[in-house]
DNA sequence: ATGTGATTTGTACTATCGTACAAAAGATCA
DNA sequence: TGATCTTTTGTACGATAGTACAAATCACAT
């Protein structure tokens, strides 16, 4: 008997499931988590308000989901482009193919919908900000790995500075990320045109080009070595 | 007679008014402006939920009155240091005077609380992140001037430096600011320990340091010189 | 065609939201 | 003290929140 696939197995025809999830990612990569209401997200996808806790029980479950459709593949990919750049000889070289291996995919990819990286991103950069606790448990453990991973192979390529300040450092570059997707308005709003900040090429060579140079900073320890000292001293 | 002054213009006494202020301030950073009640303002300020009605008639102008609250003062204090920065003569040492200017008032200052710079410009973290209505228009009429002011004063120690790359790379220090300031606890979990993201005066050089670098960067357009071309081409 | 399990709909329940408003309490000065 | 203005309290109202659940509908193997 050829038993065809039952639906749940498939998703071929056009899910209702689906339909919710990618309103609920919209809504609350834009809005926030709080300020987008179930029935909001239902009538976005065109669906009943019913239907959301049939599938995902709680607005908190759907939340869960969407993180659980994305960090996989997300983190996939990364990690082959991690392991790509490890390869790169030159170290120069190695770095910023590091540094793009982090931030392309953050921009582009993260799910098999097209585009839908910049989405999720967006939505990880709006829950962190507003402390979202589901968001907050998700993140540390699937997450963290992978910063330590990026982390690591960055020490590799700058091994005079100090392992704490590359952590500052690609603490900056999530938050540089983040921002520019949050309000690219402000990008060409202060270029006054000249710039677009929702064009991704434009976001993530710049994004790129910047983190580089940072991280190449020297290391705060021996900075300004034969200038004045700074106003406020950290620890000395 | 010795007219006493009125409690309206003294603010003297332990006043209720400013209790519901420190506290929505500190409960909106925290928590995003959505999730956190009128209730829940009134109890942490051990007011009557009435009482913030009386003072501010609506949730919304009790948010618009802590920007006024902070605004005014803030902007003045980097007015000030960004004036100072501006005569600096040596030209690296002025970029990182200004990029200073820019930093400090965010972490330390910004009001006549003590160390409610932090507190507040968390909070316009949080509000940029939710997309808040309130929030977004003030910030645009309130901070625009400055932060031209700012670009401005780094383009003119960085010439040859496209204005457009100025404004990618101020645009990536404001939100490596805001995020430094929004989940401090990933600064010193990545460490292990080593880091704390919650010491104002690391984050400061931590963030100045890595600025500075990044506004040094090469520009874009002769980036990479005789390296290979990036694989995402912006506009070439 | 029909029965069966999966899905969608419609509706209802309780909790909590922002806000309004009258009454109580406190402060100020003739 | 008593009159007047400011502030605080207590309570209530309508709207909307998340969620539950029974009925209706759909998909599909037999």
């Amino acid at each position: 008997m050829v038993r065809k696939p039952t639906s749940k197995e498939t998703a071929r025809k056009p899910n209702m499931r689906e339909a919710i999830l990618a309103a609920a990612e919209e809504l609350f990569a834009t809005n926030g988590f709080n300020a987008v209401s179930v029935r909001d997200i239902a009538q976005a996808a065109g669906a009943n308000p019913g239907s959301v806790t049939y599938h995902f029980k709680t607005k908190d479950g759907l939340l869960l989901e969407i993180y659980r459709r994305h960090c996989g593949p997300m983190n996939l990919r990364r990690s082959e482009l991690l392991a790509a750049a490890r390869r790169v000889r030159d170290l120069q070289d190695r770095l910023e193919a590091v540094v793009r291996a982090y931030v392309v995919p953050a921009f582009t990819s993260g799910s098999d919908l097209a585009g839908g990286g910049a989405r999720f991103t967006r939505l990880r950069a709006v829950m962190s900000a507003e402390g979202n606790e589901v968001a907050r448990k998700i993140i540390a453990q699937t997450f963290d790995d992978t910063s330590h991973a990026f982390i690591d192979a960055i020490h590799e390529s700058l091994p005079h500075i100090p392992r704490t300040d590359i952590v500052w450092r690609s603490h900056f570059l999530l938050g540089a990320l983040y921002y520019s997707l949050v309000t690219p308005d402000r990008v060409s709003r202060l270029s006054r045109g000249e710039a677009d900040g929702s064009d991704a090429a434009s976001a993530i060579e710049q994004l790129v080009q910047a983190t580089v140079a940072a991280f190449q900073a020297p290391a705060l320890d021996q900075a300004a070595p034969m200038r004045r000292r700074p106003v406020v001293s950290s620890k000395t």
